[in-house]
DNA sequence: GTATGTGAATCTCTTCACAGCA
DNA sequence: TGCTGTGAAGAGATTCACATAC
C-alpha cells in the first residue's frame, strides 16, 4: 500500500466496523467477510476494503478477516487499545444520562471521574462515582486523563473548556450547542442534538 | 439559479444557519453579512452563500441578507414552519434528559408526549407530561405527529420503530445504537454517541 | 472458486474567480 | 465600492473493474 491521505469519512466508519466486528465475535464468528461485514451494519464490501486498506491490508484473499485480529487491527487504529480513561462535567439531566449510558463499554472506553460546580452536588454519588468540585479539576493530572466529557450549561461551555485544556485534556467530546474554541493539539468532536433533530423534517417531505 | 441536486451537507449545515440567524438577531441585528455568519459559526462565506443559493438568492447585493427574512426562508426551506410536534419513546435516563433538554425550542420543535412500556412509569408526570403506555400509541393519530425520538433500549429498538410506522411517523431521531429498518418513506436520523466518542482517541496522537 | 486489495473512473462537495447588482 | 450569486476548477470520497493470492 502507498502512502493515502485517511478521509475523514473513513475515521468515521471505524467505530461501526468495530462495534460490528465485536458483537459478530460474540455471537460466535470467528472468520468474517467484508460482504457479511457490510451486510451486518448497512454499508457495501468495497466501501470496507476500501477504508481498511488505507492501513494496509489484514484480511487474507479467498478467506476474509480473522474477527479477533481485525478487532484488535481496528482498536490499535483508533487508538482505543491504550488510554481509554474519561472525565465527565456538568451533571444535569443529560451529563447524568451519559454516566449511566452503557454504550461505551464495546470500545473499552470509561468514565473516571465527575465533576459540577454546584454546591447541592458535589460530593453526592452517581453511579458508583462522588461527583467532584470543578475547581479541583487538577486532580486528574495524576491520572492522565486525556478525554473530556462536556454536558455544562452552554454559557459555561468555553470558560469550563479553557479549564480542561490547561489541565491536560486533549479530546473533547462537547454536548453544548456552542462552538468551543482550543487550541491546534486539543480535538473536539461534537453532538448538537437540536441540529440534528431539526433537519427531520426537511426530509420528510 | 437552475435546477441543482441539493448535497446532503448543505441540508446539514441549514439548521447552524438558522440558529445563528436567530441568536444574531435577539442580539439586536437587523441585517447580516455571509461573512459575519460564517465568522458566528466558524465557516467561511463562501459556503454559505452557496449553501443558499442552491434554494434561490435571498440576500441584496452590496447589502447582505435581512436577518428576519434569513430567518424565515430557511425555516421554510427545513419544514420547521409546518408541523414540528414530536412524541418521545422510552423515558429512560437519556429520554427523561432529551425531556428536559431546552435546545428544541429555538427551532420551534415541541415534544407533545411521552411513551413508556415500564408499568411503574406509565402515569406518572414528568416536565409536564404524563407517561402514557406505549400499546396506546395509536392516540397521537389524531394530532397528526409525524416526528418521534427514539431513545428505548436497543433490544427494543426495532420492535418499537415498526409500532412508530404504523401509527403515522416519518421522521425519527434514533438515539439506539442499532441500525433500524424503515420503509423508504420514513427517514432515520441516528445519534450514537459512544460511536462519536470512539474516534476521539484517534484524532488525540 | 472465492474474497481481498487497489489503481482508475466517477461522483460529490468545496473553493476559486469573477460577473451582476444595489 | 461592497457583498451576493454562480459557473468552472479543484479537492475529496465512492464505486468500478480487475489483478492478486489463498
Amino acid at each position: 500500500m502507498r502512502y493515502h491521505k485517511i478521509p475523514d469519512e473513513t475515521v468515521k466508519r471505524l467505530p461501526r466496523y468495530l462495534r460490528a466486528a465485536v458483537l459478530l465475535r460474540r455471537g460466535g464468528k470467528k472468520k468474517l467477510s467484508s460482504s457479511e461485514l457490510a451486510e451486518f451494519i448497512g454499508s457495501n464490501s468495497t466501501q470496507i476494503r476500501k477504508d481498511f486498506s488505507y492501513f494496509g491490508s489484514f484480511g487474507t484473499r479467498g478467506v476474509g478477516y480473522d474477527t479477533q485480529k481485525l478487532i484488535k487491527q481496528i482498536s490499535k487504529i483508533l487508538k482505543l487499545d491504550g488510554q481509554r480513561e474519561a472525565i465527565l462535567i456538568g451533571v444535569g439531566n443529560l451529563g447524568s444520562a451519559i454516566l449511566a449510558y452503557e454504550g461505551f463499554s464495546i470500545y473499552g472506553l470509561l468514565i473516571k471521574a465527575v465533576f459540577d460546580n454546584n454546591l447541592r452536588k458535589i460530593g453526592k454519588k452517581l453511579n458508583g462515582l462522588v461527583i467532584e468540585d470543578i475547581a479541583k479539576l487538577k486532580s486528574i493530572r495524576p491520572k492522565k486523563i486525556k478525554m473530556a466529557i462536556l454536558t455544562v450549561p452552554s454559557n459555561q461551555a468555553q470558560h469550563v473548556t479553557d479549564k480542561l485544556v490547561d489541565n491536560n485534556i486533549r479530546g473533547i467530546l462537547n454536548f453544548t450547542s456552542c462552538r468551543i474554541e482550543v487550541p491546534r493539539k486539543v480535538k473536539v468532536v461534537s453532538i448538537d442534538i437540536a441540529l440534528d433533530m431539526a433537519r427531520l423534517p426537511y426530509y420528510m417531505q
